[in-house]
DNA sequence: TTCCTTGCAAAACTTTTGCATTAAA
DNA sequence: TTTAATGCAAAAGTTTTGCAAGGAA
């Protein structure tokens, strides 16, 4: 109902706001549709699925926005593709499982992979996390 | 010396062969370059080197035979950039710090992690590999 | 008002492609 | 000679940029 839209539009907006993003429309509308589940989108998908929706957007403001959330820590950037970056919704920690012959990104949760034995890092550096992707074939 | 480089030239020709590539001489000095020591390089990094030495060598051909090297199993295709792909000389199981701040990849040897836990593979799938990239930032 | 954001088109990059020429077998 | 590889320039795709117009505070 109006109500609920309403209210979402609102906490998108705090949400934003909390991370240090002035909320345009353009920013709330694109924040509706990475947050209503966790997924992973290039910009053209999100460009697509915006304009599939009749909004008014640009595509420099979808790279604009991609690129701000990803700078603000509302999403993580995801390499997986060579010829496209995706962005991921879940900034959880989390790990992937990629199907490198139908392009497929599944992911691992966390209890799922512990590790045994990590290196100590270089000196002089931080860490910011690790990743793990385990690369698949889909076969048969 | 002489000997000692057309020496290095025909097991390179050996090398590619034993792949199932036909040896030229644009295939043979990318292989000299890629395999002196363990890197990773772009096409760009690649098609400069090659052209620093005095080669003859187009642009076209280096992404030809990266990409055929690759398929060959000669190289390992590496996206922590998003902008471009790099290609990883070492191909025997090994793992990556990423320093975001910096560019730099550094190698993890295979011996330096370890899993307690790895999660069962989805139905249908089979592994291709596990990656792991520790992201690190330089500080100080 | 003042500063930030948007939209549009053009620019910048990386990578691929088409086709004539050249080299490998 | 027959097939495959190379070079060049143009094309294709993604992402960024410059600048005028519009929106937030």
């Amino acid at each position: 109902m109006a109500a609920k839209l309403e209210s979402d539009k609102g906490s998108m907006a705090a949400r934003l706001r909390d991370h240090g993003i002035t909320p345009t429309a353009q920013r709330v509308r694109v924040g509706q549709i990475l947050f209503a589940c966790d997924q992973h989108l290039s910009a053209d998908d999100l460009l697509r699925q915006l304009r599939a929706e009749g909004a008014r957007v640009s595509k420099a403001t979808v790279y604009n926005t991609l690129n701000l959330f990803a700078a603000k820590g509302l999403l993580r950037e995801l390499n997986f593709d060579a010829t496209r970056s995706s962005f991921d919704s879940n900034t959880s920690p989390h790990f992937h499982f990629h199907v490198e012959n139908t392009g497929e990104l599944i992911d691992v949760s966390p209890g799922d992979i512990e590790f045994a034995r990590l290196p100590a890092l270089p000196p002089g550096t931080e860490s910011l996390g690790v990743e793990v992707v385990i690369r698949l074939r889909r076969v048969e």
